[in-house]
RNA sequence: GGGAGCAUAGCUCAGUUGGUUUAGAGCAUCUGCCUUACAAGCAGAGGGUCCGCGGUUCGAACCCGUGUGCUCCCA
């Protein structure tokens, strides 16, 4: 069979994949092996893949794939979130292009829409994990508006609501006056505006004036209080005196506190709790009096008592003049700010304060606390228990009510008295609001179910259990064996609004923790460090790169730049070095390869001289695999990569190959064939939970396989030995140093030399002599007992190694050298010296570490030792 | 304003309870090589005030204090 020169990725991904899917690998059911559970962070069904996906569930398909061949039953499953804001602001871009309005639907015409377009173009991005690789039970796809889902999260709320954590509660929130809507925070557009600050004088109460400073006069009439800075010495003396509003004369406190800002304005801040956030606040710690001087469509309201039924930009206008008349203008400056428009209509937002559901937070979160800071859930990397705990002791009540269709609409009832009912259905509702209510005449007509829809996080916090449906189904066969799930891999950034919540509801609903590990993942960044986002678009097109470089190329191009637990800064170069990796593999196949066609099992030379590469290897390979288990259970991937990465490139390709290579077109036999093989392999087995396609292929084509890698369960390391290892370690060391020599004397690679050996074991040697000349390019190799004079001289710890050239030598060059090197050990020694003749370190240091240190002085001592004979006999 | 994290080679990072040779890796750089698996490669090399200052210690990249810079989260 012909191999083509470079690996080309394509192709061989989509077989694969296919395959896979074929034989039903990913696919799970409960058995008697142990359960490795992962469920996906579930993206918004309007998602399309990002680099953030990328990395994420490349990590996530990494712990599944190696969990499947460690013999554990995987099952990791996939699935989206409804994510009611992005897809609602989907649906309703969609009808405007037909030219449908949002309003001119009932709600139900509208998710006729939304379902429509979520079957259409929902859940792209399952598609393209496929093309990454990810081994997810696709049988198991889930979604958190699926029937019994959507039941789940209406009884958590009913039962939440029946326990006392849910209620209802004032807020301010963005309202669009066009739209006559509640806004979220994500559908405000923030932009900078050139506005006017008006400096506007209030009369005192004992006389004079105070002056304030605000872009939005028209709120003035809403003001409840003037608030200054308790250290600001200007204001000390007004403290708790009374002040006027203009034109209205309400009269209203002065109170210090220390929320304002010295060097803002005039230092005197109005509060106008209504109509805006920290004024609430403020409102709130000073009960001050809420008076809501706007209507729902930006009018001014009768509370306002003055331009009753104008536009609130129409009064500022005039506000301006009326004050100026009264003499109330001090000066108008201009003024840079930032102010919210509507996504939608682009109108400017106002705060303002509505009735909203909310979790009460502090009772049911303390389990949740506990669980994590006694590691009951262990965090990867742990600096995230901090952070958590942080936000746990300062849990706040979390408002779960959304002004939108597209989700679990809250199941509350209300009569036109403003009575209302929790409960599963209306006819529940209706029954408890005859009793509340005492009137038995209601009927279902009478009473109107909230029109608002629950925040997404409020069905996804059941994901971990929910998607095995264990509270639609509870204590099923499935849910008892999938949970508590393995391992939830994870971004920082929602280590709240999601991670938290769900550990608060897996104890509350099942009583048992949602899952044993968390990692969490870096956030991947561009090569200038700025977060990856879409308004930026620095985020570029992962399919494209999959095209490009190949999926396992773009798997380890993100995870060998991603560390624990640290930020990535995603560069292209590194997919690249991704895709050299695949064509380093290959390249190495193609080495086997050819040698299948020199089998010959008369060849027993080449036996003689790989049995020593032989040997090594094997032991290597057993020691770096234990390190990748250690590094693996520490979930330190970016490390257990780059170790398997360098096992491959630098033990295997650049020295095992090497050393077990027959000669130019001389036979190979079949042991070190079929031990090459078999050590390839293992290297398969190792790399392909981190690139599972070039892995698999590779795997077929080096034998007749009667299982595909995917279901293969993993050698388990044997325990290394030391000898071997640093017999080999000391031939690469010999290499290297002679190798460098050769270097730096101008030798050429093809200029043959002879080396000569003096060595107090000179047995030591005879086994890896063939390799040694190999390697060096040496015709012979001799031992000896005295320093061979016009040779160059290199030192080992004890040896010593004379190169013969048929060349002239720069002994000039050399000698600068190895005067160079003398004055390097001069001064090594005498920090050893120093540390020893120091009377304290001998007294109080280890015992070991003071033999350590001697050794030292004696390795140095002798290497001097060994320059300055070398210098003697080049003089 | 409150909180958290980070700072080690040009870049991205390792560096275990303080002592294993005056600090390690990958990438990038430089030098020499188209050597029959691989130039998407081979062989080799150079490169560091471990952010500044102070302290604890016989001994600090590591522990403590302080300053500076950057990043993130919450409001």
């Amino acid at each position: 069979m012909e191999l083509s020169k470079n690996y080309i990725p394509t192709e061989i991904e989509a077989k694969w994949y296919q395959h896979w899917i074929d034989r039903q690998y990913f696919s799970s059911k409960p058995d008697e092996r142990e359960a490795y559970t992962v469920v996906i962070p579930p993206p918004n069904v309007t998602g399309v893949l990002h680099m953030g996906h990328c990395l994420n569930n490349t990590i996530q398909d990494i712990l599944v794939r190696r969990a499947r061949m460690q013999g554990k039953n995987a099952c990791w499953v996939p699935g989206t979130d409804h994510a009611s804001i992005a897809t609602e602001a989907k649906v309703v871009g969609m009808l405007r292009e037909k030219g449908i309005a949002k309003s001119s639907l009932s709600r139900s015409e509208f998710l006729d829409y939304a379902w429509e377009w979520k079957e259409k173009y929902g859940g792209i991005i399952l598609q393209q994990l496929r093309k990454m690789g990810c081994s997810l039970d696709w049988d198991r796809t889930s979604f958190t508006m699926n029937p019994d889902y959507y039941a789940s999260v209406i009884q958590v709320f009913v039962d939440l609501y029946q326990k006392g954590y849910i209620y209802r509660g004032k807020r301010m929130i963005n309202w669009d006056v066009k739209a006559k809507t509640a806004l979220s925070d994500e559908e405000v557009i923030y932009k900078v505006v050139q506005s006017k600050l008006y400096h506007v004088k209030y009369k005192l109460e004992n006389g004079g004036f105070i002056t304030i400073a605000t872009v939005r006069p028209e709120t003035i009439l809403g003001d409840a209080a003037i608030c200054v800075n308790p250290a600001d010495e200007r204001y000390k003396s007004l403290h708790g005196q009374y002040a006027f509003v203009p034109l209205i004369n309400r009269k209203i406190k002065i109170i210090p506190d220390e929320y304002v800002a010295l060097d803002f304005g005039t230092g005197a801040l109005k509060v106008t709790p209504a109509h805006d956030m920290n004024d609430y606040q403020l409102g709130q710690k000073y009960q001050l009096e809420i008076i809501d001087t706007m209507n729902d469509d930006g009018t001014m309201s009768e509370a306002a008592q003055l331009y009753i039924g104008m536009d609130r930009f129409a009064v500022r206008k005039k506000i301006v003049e009326d004050l100026e008349t009264a003499g109330h203008i001090e000066k108008i400056e201009e003024y840079t700010n930032q102010v919210g428009f509507s996504e939608r209509t682009d109108v400017v937002v106002e705060p303002r304060l509505s009735l909203q559901w909310w979790v009460s937070m502090k009772e049911l979160s303390a389990p949740a606390l506990s669980a994590v800071m006694e590691d009951e859930i262990h965090f990867h990397p742990t600096k995230f228990k901090n952070l958590y705990r942080h936000w746990m002791e300062n849990v706040k009540d979390w408002c779960i009510s959304r002004q939108l269709w597209w989700g679990h609409r809250i199941p509350a009832w209300y009569t036109k008295d403003g009575a209302f009912a929790v409960a599963k259905t209306a006819e529940e509702a209706l029954d408890q609001l005859k009793k509340s209510t005492g009137n038995t005449a209601l009927t279902l007509s009478d009473i109107h179910q909230d029109d608002d829809c629950l925040d997404t996080w409020f069905s996804s916090w059941l994901w971990p259990f929910e998607v095995f449906k264990g509270l639609s189904d509870p204590d099923n066969k499935e849910v008892s064996y999938y949970y508590p799930t393995s391992t939830l891999v994870t971004a920082p950034e929602i280590i709240f609004f999601w991670v938290a919540r769900m550990i608060i509801a897996g104890y509350e609903y099942k009583g048992l923790k949602p899952f044993k590990d968390v990692y969490f993942t870096g956030i991947v960044r561009d090569k200038l460090g700025r977060k990856m986002s879409k308004s930026l678009g620095n985020s570029p097109d992962l399919l494209a790169l999959i095209d490009q470089y190949g999926a396992d190329a773009v798997r380890f191009g993100i995870l060998i730049a991603s560390p624990a637990g640290n930020d990535i800064l995603f560069d292209e170069s590194s997919l690249e070095q991704g895709r050299n990796f695949n064509n380093k593999l290959w390249n190495a196949l193609k080495l086997v390869k050819m040698w299948e066609g020199r089998l010959d099992n008369a060849a027993t030379n080449d036996a003689a001289d790989a049995e020593f590469a032989i040997n090594w290897f094997e032991n290597r390979l057993n020691q770096v695999s234990t390190e990748v288990e250690e590094l693996m259970t520490q979930f330190k991937l970016s490390e257990a990569l780059k170790t398997i990465y360098s096992l491959i490139w630098d033990d295997f390709c650049s020295w095992y190959l090497e050393w077990a290579k027959p000669g130019f077109e001389q036979p190979v036999s079949p042991m070190v064939l079929n031990k090459t093989i078999s050590f390839f392999e293992r290297l398969m087995e190792l790399l392909h939970p981190f690139m599972p396609f070039i892995t698999e292929e590779i795997f077929h084509l080096l034998k007749p396989q009667t299982e595909d890698l995917t279901v293969k369960l993993q050698h388990k390391a044997a325990k290394a030995d030391e000898n071997i290892l640093a017999s080999g370690a000391l031939l690469k060391e010999v290499i290297t140093k002679l190798r460098d020599a050769r270097n730096k004397n101008q030798l050429k690679p093809k200029d043959p030399v002879s080396l000569y050996i003096m060595a107090e074991d000179n047995k030591g040697y005879q086994s890896i002599s063939p390799i040694l000349m190999k390697q060096v390019n040496a015709n012979k190799v001799s031992y000896t007992a005295e320093a061979i004079p016009n040779t160059i001289v290199i030192n080992m710890e004890k040896d010593k190694f004379f190169i013969e050239a048929a060349q002239q030598l720069d002994t000039d060059a050399i000698k600068e050298r190895l005067l160079k090197d003398l004055a390097y050990e001069q001064n090594f020694l005498a920090s050893v010296i120093k540390k020893l003749s120091n009377e304290k370190f001998v007294q109080n240091a280890k015992p070991e570490i003071i033999a350590l240190e001697r050794k030292k002085q004696a390795d140095a001592e002798a290497r001097m030792k060994t320059i300055e004979e070398s210098l003697k006999s080049l003089a």
